[in-house]
DNA sequence: CTGAAAGCGCTTACAG
DNA sequence: CTGAAAGCGCTTACAG
């Protein structure tokens, strides 16, 4: 659409209904092939003019290098891979789409993983991806970011990979550290702001670093305050609605009821609602509630939700990042990205 | 795991620590690398106990062909591209689910490119994304698969494609039907059945096929008990929650309130609760609300809403697997899913 | 800074 | 049913 124009060869994308070729390059611009591959490559070694008289050709004839014979001679292909073990479908998303800013117009591509990591045999579903695609490299989200074995494996086929996790647990060229514990003590921070004394806790499983992240950081933002959450305001659930609203039962049955409860994701956050609801407890009037996600739920609940927001987006974008442009790693090498709450309608100072 | 054993040829994954090629697999087994290559193609030409021999060994070597030499011989990659434009994340989430249910281990994967089908030059994007990764074929999800001109670049490029929509609108071995006109017939059964008769529809935009079609399959509905829908009881909306917030505003400002809102999304039927929860007016005592598309969300709302799933899992495991095995498409060929009415809590007869 | 040769791991005609 | 030759479109050493 803008500046140039050469009436004399006009601007076609093939030559004669085929693709171009590597070939048709050198042959056209009067340059061997291994010095258009040095331009493919970026090398240095290639003068300046020379260069630029034959991307001028590239772009005319609308040529780009075919990334299989590119990846056969390379034995490694142009693809990342995003495996993941079903965390919610908009943090996916949100990965997916930060990936792709990162590797659009490289020559990359993204393909998707998901696995089973409670299946005996799901480390050697990723190995056969990893080995069979030649993969350029792997994001490991949460929670398989977690597992070391994983890890390992990769780490000994020679597979690159950067693991997105709530703290470094790797070198820190392989870690996109999210800081969840930061995010709920911003939580509790507030919380105990609005004058709440009495409140809650409902967690992720155990086995989530998340999860031991962000109850972590929550305790100890209270313990700032020298606020102590006795064990029984602290409940495991399961990061579902459904153990949302087992966590929220046992928590909202007694008299003696918690002014404010903080949730380790919205999804049990909205389980906290159904129970407040069906129970005629109104929130924020006698109960406050915090998530953590800033899904679209988190919105999408009346009254709307106060929550943690982790930026996904930027997440996936540094990790595929890391992968791409290894080289840029230096500036990124302390790689990080960090929550922060969004206050909306679901918290208010306690009642009396 | 199972049956065979070789003492004397223990199974190790690789010769020497470099994976094995088809040479390594034609010397071994003493035939030709061109048998073993008719053996990986599926071709009948060889003998059953050449062909036995020959994958005894490729298992015991765990031998598996390099896609990429393949993809460079074949002129065409084991890809397959799943274009789409900004659906909700459940959507996208389920789409990719059942797409890889349906090419898994079949050597090919899968590649997400989301694109801006508002944006000039869309078409270019996905036409580069196709011919530069020479792809298998690209599944088109709803609403990019309505564009005529994108599914015609794409056969000019000679690129299959399957076309995932309500409607046929395409040769059917590339459609897959959704029918959503008949999930939207079924809750407008339901709300008639249960005594409604001042019912009101939010419509998605009419630039949506799935938005006309919902719009038809209700008002039919209702119309095969004799029922019209007035003109001022159909707001058209964006399928977003904001834009369902505002058309409930206008359904349910006036003192004449329709008594069940039928919506074309979950989206904006979480509109509608927001608007009707804040007014005071209860669902579904005073409000009826159902929903189209059944996503996690409709659980999550309180109190939870009835709503038309989709069985977005299914229609992509279809459209995938349309493009892997074209051959077993005879059985497909009218491949079709249907929508149905999930009931929850969110309606109930019409007060008085 | 540039080039000719060999090779990456497959498949496609073409013979037999 | 099986095989030897040539080629897919690139890159890697190795020379210059």
């Amino acid at each position: 659409m803008p500046a140039r124009k050469k009436p004399e060869t006009p601007a076609k994308p093939t030559v004669s209904g085929k693709a171009s070729t590597i070939n048709d390059i050198a042959r056209l611009s009067g340059v061997s092939k291994k010095t258009v591959s040095r331009i493919i490559n970026h090398s240095p070694l290639v003068r300046k003019d020379t260069r630029e008289k034959v991307e001028a050709l590239m772009r005319e004839v609308g040529y780009s290098p075919d990334p299989m014979a590119r990846g056969l001679a390379f034995r490694k292909s142009f693809l990342i891979g995003m495996v993941y073990d079903n965390p919610t479908a908009q943090y996916i998303v949100n990965m997916q789409y930060g990936a792709l800013d990162a590797i659009r117009d490289s020559g990359f591509e993204l393909v998707v993983h998901p696995c089973d990591s409670r299946s005996p045999n799901y480390i050697d579903g990723v190995r056969r991806f990893a080995q069979q695609q030649k993969l350029h490299g792997v994001m490991l989200v949460p929670r398989v970011s977690e597992d070391q074995a994983l890890a390992d494996m990769l780490l000994e086929i020679g597979c690159r990979y950067v693991r997105i996790a709530p703290v470094a647990m790797d070198d820190m060229s392989r870690m996109v550290v999210t800081h969840d514990r930061d995010g709920a003590a911003e939580a509790a921070d507030y919380l105990y702001m609005l004058g709440h004394r009495d409140i809650a806790l409902i967690t992720g499983p155990n086995n989530y670093r998340s999860a031991l992240e962000r109850t972590a950081g929550f305790v100890e933002g209270l313990g700032r305050y020298g606020l102590e959450l006795p064990k029984a305001r602290i409940v495991e659930a399961g990061y579902t609605f459904e153990s949302g609203v087992s966590a929220a039962e046992k928590l909202l049955a007694g008299k003696q009821r918690p002014t404010a409860i903080f949730t380790g994701n919205d999804e049990m956050a909205a389980g906290v609602y159904k129970v407040a609801m069906r129970s005629g407890i109104s929130i924020p009037q006698q109960l406050s509630v915090v998530g953590f996600d800033d899904s679209p739920l988190a919105s999408r609940l009346w009254p709307s939700l106060t929550s943690v927001r982790r930026p996904t987006r930027d997440t996936g974008r540094l990790a595929a990042s890391m992968l791409v442009q290894p080289d840029a790693m230096a500036t990124l090498s302390s790689a990080s990205v960090r929550p922060h709450l969004v206050i909306r309608d679901s918290c208010q100072p306690p009642e009396n």
